[in-house]
DNA sequence: TGAATAGTGTCTTTCAGACAATATTCT
DNA sequence: AGAATATTGTCTGAAAGACACTATTCA
């Protein structure tokens, strides 16, 4: 028998069925806070309930096509940086059916998470740390309860970033794409949860060779005016 | 409408068809040199090629239950070290039906890998470095072509490795239960694929708070023995 | 001039690499 | 004693933290 042969023959329907879905981690730093993409689900199961944007897998689509249509789809953003890191598969994580689901990191910048999130059906929640884990503030200021495991998908979504913050050039998703050395060290002290010391951020940023004078300056406020930095192309 | 009455009428069918698959890269430091696990596909697709060892995600199971099924099984291997990497999902990347399959790595000593290797369609090929890729050596010493993308899922598998060997205890799996400061350095070696200072190795590695001194030595040659030490419980 | 922040200089500590010396075991 | 490897010590340079100083702009 070939291997055409066999193909034809093929049942697909023997394969045990799973759903694949991705669910997306869209965050941003607003006002010295992770604050996190929400929407509230309008549908059975958990409806009422704020979960992740996300979709399922289409047939003719890879994971990060995936993930940047639920992007633009779900989230409402485009243009924000995205990034697989972990998949989540507990058999009774969806009640429906068995759904596996690829979680992505996606880093945009305060106003488009706050454009994104503007409706009564969406909100961009704070992102609290207690410890070693994670809670997610509503705008009352109580904690949310989060559709199926999605808060365990956020909590390892943070630790990623924080994980690879120095590895990877993700965290520059989170600025503009011109920036001061004092807005990439509040984005970085955000993600850690302390101060950094200022020199040697400046030094090491400087020295990684990922950074790029702009020659312009952030003329914005009553005292000295910071030089723009962007990232350099191709950095990693 | 009540979530249960939902979840009645729910048709699963109207999901898009997946299946899910987990591949196992099952390495091991064999003679200065990585190695990995291949198994010949006894059936079509691909009937003959070089493959991963690997298993379809089961309803019942989560992935790292899956990993752990497809190492005692088609791998032959208990008592590996596994840990989940990422997801590959190419539509086209299985011509049976749409397979997305999650990435693990399998950490264990040479004697494990050897003795799952042992068999005629089995072998544990070397993995060779040229600049930033890889390719698998066959027994003859040419290069082997294998089934689907596994050798993408190989490289992955090496890079993360080699990225998360300082942060991760995965490389301790690679080493028997007790071992001395020279053979966890000689896998540092391998990985990194350079060689590495001895004395700062050591400092670093008794500073990690990784390690505890068993008290024993390792009297096996014509020379001094070397202190054998065991990774802490509970280390990371 | 004062407020506020940008950017730099210096000192100190920590850590890793280079190199070499000492220690221990077996033949 | 000699071979072989384990383990440690010292020097040096790079990098980061602490702290304080200078620089620049606007009100």
């Amino acid at each position: 028998m070939t291997e055409s042969d066999f193909l034809n023959d093929y049942d697909p329907a023997a394969f045990p069925s799973v759903a694949v879905a991705v669910d997306v981690v869209m965050m941003a730093v607003v006002e010295q806070a992770l604050r996190v993409l929400l929407i509230k689900r309008a549908e059975h199961p958990a409806r009422g309930r704020w979960a992740l944007p996300g979709s399922l897998l289409q047939p003719d689509e890879d994971l990060d096509r995936c993930a940047a249509r639920a992007a633009a789809g779900k989230a409402q953003v485009d243009r924000a940086v995205l990034r697989q890191f972990r998949a989540f598969s507990a058999p009774d994580r969806d009640p429906r059916l068995r759904v596996v689901s690829i979680g992505y990191l996606g880093l945009v910048t305060p106003d488009v998470l706050l454009r994104a999130a503007d409706g009564e059906h969406r909100m961009a929640a704070e992102l609290r740390r207690t410890g070693e884990s994670f809670y997610v503030r509503g705008e009352g200021g109580g904690r949310l309860t989060l559709a199926f495991d999605h808060l365990d998908i956020i909590s390892a979504a943070v630790a990623q970033l924080r994980r690879d913050l120095d590895r990877t050039t993700d965290a520059f998703g989170l600025l503009p794409t011109e920036f001061t050395l004092r807005d990439l060290q509040r984005v970085h002290e955000v993600i850690r949860g302390e101060s950094v010391n200022k020199p040697a951020f400046r030094k090491r940023m400087l020295d990684s060779g990922r950074l790029e004078p702009t020659g312009r300056k952030d003329t914005g406020g009553p005292f000295r005016p910071a030089e723009l930095y962007r990232l350099r192309k191709g950095a990693q």
